[in-house]
DNA sequence: TTAGGGTTAG
């Protein structure tokens, strides 16, 4: 079977392959069945091997129906369309689908959503035979489209598949898999929906559902995320239920909360993996937690010997101590990575820009982009930011072009707020207002605020004032300003301009807390919004 | 077989 596959490149079991040989020679016994040899193989993910075992298999008797899902998923992992095709004439030959087996209909409509063959896992699910087919093939049918086209983000096909499988499927109707595929891609609106209709049919309560709804509302709100983490019950809270309400809080920039829950955790004796650790270790990062951080590094070190092939850990880490430890070993963790992603290297440049190093920063962003990696919004944002801390004007002026004309990027808020930063800090306080207005969308607070600071630098009351004027009106309650405005009035010498902005304080109920007298950023900025796209009903 | 938790910016 599948002889008209092209033959696999055998890898040699290098990084690519999860598991090591070490484990594989114990599970793939030669005795064994070829079809329970080709489950094995799938399951650590050798796709090659499983389809060489699959190939050379004696066709009689026929292929075992074991096999095939696993022959599925082999095609969809190395993108072999004929090969999914194959197996489909295959099950259709044999009877197994459009409708028997719920097992190879999933796997062929899995294999063809991610695959991008949309049209074809659509017409399998509509040749299945609704009054002949167990209510839970069709279930699973339906759960496995709506995976699919969550994959690729099509929310408003996720809605009308619901619908109708609601319709159809009778008695069921919908399952906690149901949820997950659909929660992920629900609009802001829709999620509460979805969450009572959790909890009318007793789904709430299962741990998967919840730590999805964490996740799902933690994106916008940690205190939503809290609520759905809070109710549950002490004993379903599982791993994934931690580390989502702990990401919730650390990207939600309330990192003292997640320091919390983390502490929380391992009160109750909850061992962290690799994806808790990312989120503790970002909010050590924004909290300068040296000691927390530290003990991170250690756990890493000592109980997760693979985590240097481990991208977005080791970008973390690297962006802990670049931040709150030391560049060398920054720098040393960033050589030991086998892969980098453009995380890793904008934690570096980042490090580096914040400590005055722009040359080095600038040095890796070119080195960077010479491995072919393409720079991203934020990646722009860091170098942008390493020139101006370092006073690099003319080469954050040439970068902050490119990023139109080389890099295809359009700038946003934040590096306009950069910009800003980086004019005003050189004294150009004229070509920074000048840049504000040619801005193609309002300024924010941001915007106004690296104005703000530039002129309390350059000891420029008036056009502080007029920055001062724009930044409260978007962003009122951000002590930091008023805090600012008020230096500048002191180191002026101008005491009714101190008291005015006291006044204003007081009028806004708005308090100087003790040790922050840096500008607070504003909660909102830099948060992923839920999904928006359509207006979905249920 | 469909399915839950993640990193980088000022």
């Amino acid at each position: 079977m599948l002889d008209h596959l092209p033959p696999p490149r055998l890898t040699k079991g290098k990084a690519t392959e999860p598991s090591t040989s070490a484990a594989v020679a114990g599970e793939i016994d030669p005795t064994v069945p070829w079809y329970l040899q080709v489950c094995t193989l799938t399951r650590l993910r050798r796709h090659r091997e499983a389809l060489a075992v699959l190939r050379h298999a004696d066709p009689s008797p026929p292929p075992h129906a074991l096999a095939l899902p696993s022959a599925l998923i082999c095609c969809a992992a190395l993108s072999l369309p004929s090969g999914v095709a194959q197996v489909h004439a295959l099950a259709a030959k044999r009877g197994l689908v459009p409708a028997s087996d719920s097992y190879i209909l999933s796997a062929l409509l899995s294999s063809y959503c991610r695959l991008g063959l949309l049209p074809c896992a659509r017409q399998l699910l509509d040749e299945m035979p609704a009054a002949s087919t167990p209510p839970a093939t069709v279930l699973t049918a339906f759960n496995s489209l709506i995976s699919g086209c969550a994959l690729h983000a099509l929310t408003p096909a996720c809605f009308a598949l619901f619908r109708r499988m609601r319709v159809h499927v009778a008695g069921l109707r919908f399952n906690a898999v149901t949820l997950l595929a659909l929660l992920p891609v629900a609009p802001a609106t829709v999620v509460p929906q979805l969450q009572a209709l959790a909890a009318q049919s007793g789904l709430a309560s299962r741990t998967t559902v919840a730590n999805c709804l964490i996740s799902v509302y933690g994106r916008s709100s940690p205190t939503l995320a809290r609520q759905v983490f809070d109710e549950m019950p002490l004993a379903t809270r599982d791993l994934v239920s931690w580390t989502a309400v702990l990401s919730a809080h650390a990207q939600g920039g309330l990192a003292v909360d997640a320091l919390e829950l983390y502490r929380r955790m391992r009160g109750h004796g909850v061992e962290p993996d690799a994806l808790t650790l990312v989120g503790v270790l970002s909010s050590c990062s924004h909290l300068a937690a040296r000691s927390v951080g530290l003990d991170v590094d250690r756990y890493v070190r000592q109980r997760l010997p693979g985590f240097r092939a481990n991208v977005q850990l080791c970008s973390a880490l690297i962006n802990f101590h670049a931040r709150c430890g030391s560049l060398p070993q920054a720098q040393q963790l960033f050589d030991e990575m086998p892969r980098k992603s453009i995380v890793s290297w904008t934690a570096l440049i980042t490090g580096y820009g914040m400590h005055g190093h722009g040359d080095i920063a600038i040095n890796f962003f070119q080195r960077m982009v010479s491995q072919g990696i393409r720079p991203d919004n934020v990646s722009m944002v860091a170098l942008l930011s390493a020139c101006s801390h370092a006073g690099k004007y003319e080469e954050g002026c040439k970068y902050f072009f490119a990023m139109e004309s080389t890099y295809k990027l359009r700038p946003t808020l934040e590096h306009y707020a950069c910009m800003v930063d980086l004019l005003g800090r050189a004294g150009r306080l004229e070509e920074a207002r000048e840049l504000i207005s040619s801005m193609p969308m309002p300024a924010d607070g941001s915007v106004w605020g690296a104005l703000l600071g530039a002129c309390k630098i350059h000891k420029n009351v008036e056009a502080g004032e007029e920055a001062f004027k724009h930044v409260i009106m978007l962003e009122p309650s951000n002590v930091g300003y008023y805090v600012l405005m008020a230096n500048m009035y002191t180191d002026s010498g101008q005491q009714d301009g101190v008291a005015r902005v006291r006044a204003m304080m007081r009028e806004r109920g708005l308090k100087k807390e003790p040790g922050r007298t840096q500008v607070v950023r504003s909660s909102v900025n830099g948060r992923r919004p839920l999904a928006s796209t359509g207006e979905e009903n249920l």
